[in-house]
DNA sequence: GCTCAACAGATGAATGCTCAACTACATTGG
DNA sequence: CCAATGTAGTTGAGCATTCATCTGTTGAGC
């Protein structure tokens, strides 16, 4: 009984070049921030994450689930900025177990000096390519996309199995 | 003289809201194809271009081009596929250099079964949340950015750095 | 015909990400 | 107050991708 619904050829087609597409803008925008300021986006967005925090300071925790997800993913990132000099790691007071990242006087110079051609590659990626209507809809697009699969966890951020052990007891 | 034209609020909420619903959507259809079928996207898509094309087999550079882009990309990719032994590499008969991959009828039958659940992954993830208009402005939207990004090279797939060498001579 | 640049692929090191443990602390229920 | 469970974060192995480099082949110009 073969009851998958299929894709029919204007989907198929929506699809194919939905991943075409973000793969041409991700790659650029990648590609520019790596070679002038030697970061990937990833690490790019965390400082801009912290830069925007009241002193400069965010939980982990908080640093992840702010458009990072994967705890595993910061905690590598952190320590790899860390070893660069951009953020520093410090003890949480009101919660033992916790960590704080700090971005760092230099950090925030980089950030800054990043910025420029970073926003510029972005217009001359995505923004300028687009009409009004078209950047209106988008957004339209992508946070319809994002209220519908921020709230359906299914796989939110749960990345621990935990749960898996013992669901069955 | 700071001549940068930074984002406006609107462009900002697009641009951040663009990259979270792009990760949402694609660690979902990621995640789904890794659990259920063992394969990250990337992999599937080569086995769906081998599969549509004829005698199941395509040159490597055209199979790069396809959507895939960076040749040394492909060439690990295949090298994975081929011990999995989804694919097979063979002479290319009217090119001495030139390699053809060829997909195996077990990677036929990989890919037909891994089929159904990744196009409902597509569809529970991504079209189910969209109405026919969105879908439409979707569609019109990453087509206008395919047609923008792939005519102007500035770094096409060109990873190869030659010209670097001699262009100023 | 030879030379030299362009092309097709492969390869290895380096990097970032994911997954699955694991430690340490906190919190809840009895 | 103590056990059990949940939470915060780290760590290391495995994998995919990138970049730079390298080999071998083709093709164009002299």
């Amino acid at each position: 009984m073969d009851h998958t619904r299929w894709l029919d050829a204007d989907e198929q087609r929506t699809w194919r070049a939905f991943l075409t597409a973000n793969r041409l803008v991700l790659d650029r925008i990648e590609r520019q921030l790596s070679q002038d300021s030697g970061m990937p986006l990833a690490y790019y967005e965390i400082l801009v994450r912290l830069s925007e925090a009241p002193g400069h300071t965010l939980r982990m925790s908080t640093l992840a689930s702010t458009a990072l997800s994967s705890r595993s993913r910061l905690s590598h990132a952190v320590a790899r900025l860390e070893e660069a000099g951009w953020v520093r790691r410090r003890a949480c007071p009101t919660d033992r177990r916790g960590a704080l990242a700090e971005l760092t006087p230099e950090g925030m110079a980089v950030l800054e000096a990043a910025a420029p051609g970073h926003v510029e590659s972005v217009r001359a990626t995505l923004f300028d390519h687009l009409s009004p209507g078209q950047q209106a809809a988008l957004r339209e697009i992508v946070e319809t996309l994002i209220g519908a699969l921020s709230e359906t966890p299914e796989w939110p951020a749960a990345q621990d199995a935990t749960c898996a052990t013992d669901a069955r007891r």
